[in-house]
RNA sequence: UGGGGAUUAGUCUAGUGGUAAGACGCCUGACUCUGGAUCAGGUAUCACAGGUUCGAAUCCUGUAUCCCCAGCCA
């Protein structure tokens, strides 16, 4: 069999990357190595996106026999780069679940090495420095259609390009007097080869190498070199640097050194939400939204405080696979990995988001009770937990109706449900205020029905959730909803910010069991018939807040819904 | 009007000449102390037009549509 490669893959995931990675390991390409990066610029928090890309690198990194992902910065601006940003990259990249052993690295450790190649580059010929101002280089860099025009400083002797890059280092210039540029092709019909700068004059303090360096090179250059330099097999990036892969390659073969291979790759976007550095910025700077850790967002540290599972989020990378088009993933997919990994995994708690009091008329009054309930019918390791049940009850506001519809089965005037865990009950009278809304339900329960089964094996259709209003703790409980009302908010005519879903977050005090008042931050739980809740940071010993991650598969709002 | 990519169901993804596969979604039904979960069934002729072939999503030709590129950002 000649697919029979060395790897430990198991059923993986197959896609034309890992096609051409064993194609490559059967080939004996790279004496066999694997050796992968993620590479994000230290300039903002990481998003689901980046997951992607972060799940196919060190996926990849875990899959074949010694292959690794490097965790490497590409730290090469610091005007736009913090320490902060480092930091947390790498505590979401670690919360996905990914390890990049001993291999964390920064572009800026090789500034020297960088510099040298830049010189040699010089010395054969390949670059030279310019002194053609921003604008003056956009000019002759032609357009789409016209190719451009060799700057006047071109063909410098390589005494004087030398001298000039080496006073550039030693910070003889101001910002902007130079630039080294690659010695190329004006006329290219690839923008991106029309000499394209290597590096530019910044006097600005780096997070890592302080005040060391007055040079900083592009991103083309370093990028190219650094993988070279850490021996990178196959760099998969997303598909705008297709343009790019002719300059990357350039840059490895004019000096001759060791080649790694670019592959592209479609980006991962989402429906209902935006994904691109800019708009989430604005979406924090003009609190839109509550900080780059509000649950709304789509970035990995507000997905993470709003419940969401690193292997939910692993999941889906998976299941949507890699490929090169562009495309936009349902939100939908998102939610079914995070609600199948949380049925199997969150126990169940019951908790009221909009309480109705019901008083149970028959039931002695001070006196209350317990009733066992399940933690998790998919688990049955994760145990019971007492619930206590007295007179006075409420229940969801939504499980009432005094005239309901077709297909409605839950309380109402004379009807008969199941409290869950607890017994039967039956809706006797409805008290109203004077403006006529339904403020308390009276029900009588039957005595026999104690654990939620009448003896004579009558059936009830509906089963909702309750607490004891004499047991109940009070808990803050933040409903999120899509940040945006349309599904591709970016590729819309309209302005994003105008398709902000202003109904994206409803806060309530809900009505919980007491087991609930005792939660830990980042505790996640299934609410019965409500979805899955996550404990906020916010949360003080006493005093509980809930982030509602998702919602449950709701059929009766798609029934009732339709009835409309 | 330059260059580089892409085009399979509502959404992702497989298929690389032998008669369209999987997942999500949606629709039906079963079951159910969560209208949850689970289970069963249904849901496309492969952008279009020609051509080659016994046979094409797969090969050829042409057309259309969409995406990316003119930062001293990454």
């Amino acid at each position: 069999m000649s697919d029979n490669v060395t790897t430990t893959t198991g059923d993986l995931p197959t896609d034309f990357i890992r096609s051409i990675i064993n194609d490559d390991q059967a080939a004996g390409a790279y004496d066999g190595r694997v050796v992968t990066r993620f590479p994000p610029e230290p300039n903002g928090y990481l998003h689901i996106g980046h997951a992607k890309s972060i799940c196919l690198n060190f996926g990849v990194g875990e899959q074949y026999d010694g292959a690794r992902c490097h965790m490497r910065f590409d730290d090469t601006n610091p005007t736009r780069e913090d320490i902060e940003y480092v930091e947390s990259i790498l505590a979401d990249v670690q919360w996905l679940g990914f390890d990049w052993g001993e291999h964390l690295y920064y572009a800026s450790d090789y500034f020297e090495q960088l510099y040298r190649y830049a010189e040699q580059l010089i010395l054969d010929g390949n670059a030279y420095v310019d002194g053609l101002t921003a604008d003056e280089m956009r000019e002759y860099r032609g357009t789409l259609t016209e190719p451009g025009r060799e700057s006047p400083w071109r063909n410098r002797s390589t005494e004087e390009n030398l001298d000039l890059f080496r006073r550039m280092r030693a910070g003889e210039f101001s910002d902007g007097d130079y630039v080294l540029r690659a010695r190329i092709d004006m006329a290219s019909p690839n923008l991106n080869m029309r000499d394209p700068v290597l590096y530019r004059i910044r006097h600005a303090e780096h997070h890592r190498t302080g005040d060391d360096w007055c040079i900083y090179p592009m991103y083309d250059y370093a990028h190219s070199l650094s993988d070279s330099i850490e021996g990178i097999t196959h760099s998969l990036c997303t598909l705008e640097f297709e343009d790019h892969r002719p300059l990357y390659d350039w840059c490895q073969e004019a000096l001759g050194i060791y080649r790694s291979r670019q592959i592209e790759f479609a980006r991962l976007n989402l429906t209902h939400t935006v994904m691109s550095k800019r708009r989430l910025r604005q979406l924090v700077e003009e609190g839109h939204v509550n900080g780059w850790d509000d649950p709304r967002m789509p970035t990995i540290s507000a997905l993470r405080r709003r419940g969401y599972t690193p292997e939910s989020i692993r999941d889906m990378c998976e299941r949507v696979g890699v490929a090169r088009r562009n495309t936009v993933t349902e939100l939908a997919l998102l939610e079914h990995c995070l609600r199948e990994d949380l049925n199997r995994h969150a126990p169940r708690r019951m908790a009221v988001l909009h309480p109705l009091k019901v008083v149970i008329t028959n039931y002695p009054e001070g006196e209350s009770e317990e009733f066992q309930a399940i933690n998790n019918p998919e688990d049955e390791t994760m145990g019971t937990r007492g619930v206590p049940f007295s007179r006075e009850i409420y229940i969801e506001r939504d499980d009432f109706m005094e005239d309901p519809p077709r297909r409605f089965y839950r309380l109402s005037p004379g009807r008969e449900v199941r409290l869950r865990y607890a017994c039967l009950i039956t809706c006797t009278d409805v008290v109203k205020d004077a403006d006529g809304n339904v403020v308390e339900v009276h029900c009588t329960y039957d005595p026999d029905s104690r654990g939620g089964n009448a003896p004579d094996g009558r059936r009830v259709q509906g089963t909702i959730h309750w607490v004891s209003a004499a047991h109940a703790v009070p808990l803050e409980a933040r409903l999120y909803d899509n940040l945006f009302t349309e599904a591709d908010p970016a590729g819309s005519d309209a302005d994003f910010l105008k398709l902000i879903n202003h109904d994206s977050l409803e806060v309530v005090t809900a009505l919980a069991e007491p087991a609930l008042a005792s939660a830990n931050v980042g505790d996640r739980y299934q609410f019965e018939r409500l979805g899955y809740f996550c404990a906020d940071v916010d949360t003080k010993p006493g005093a509980p807040v809930f982030n509602r991650t998702t919602t449950l598969r709701d059929t009766w709002a798609r029934i009732s819904g339709r009835q409309q």
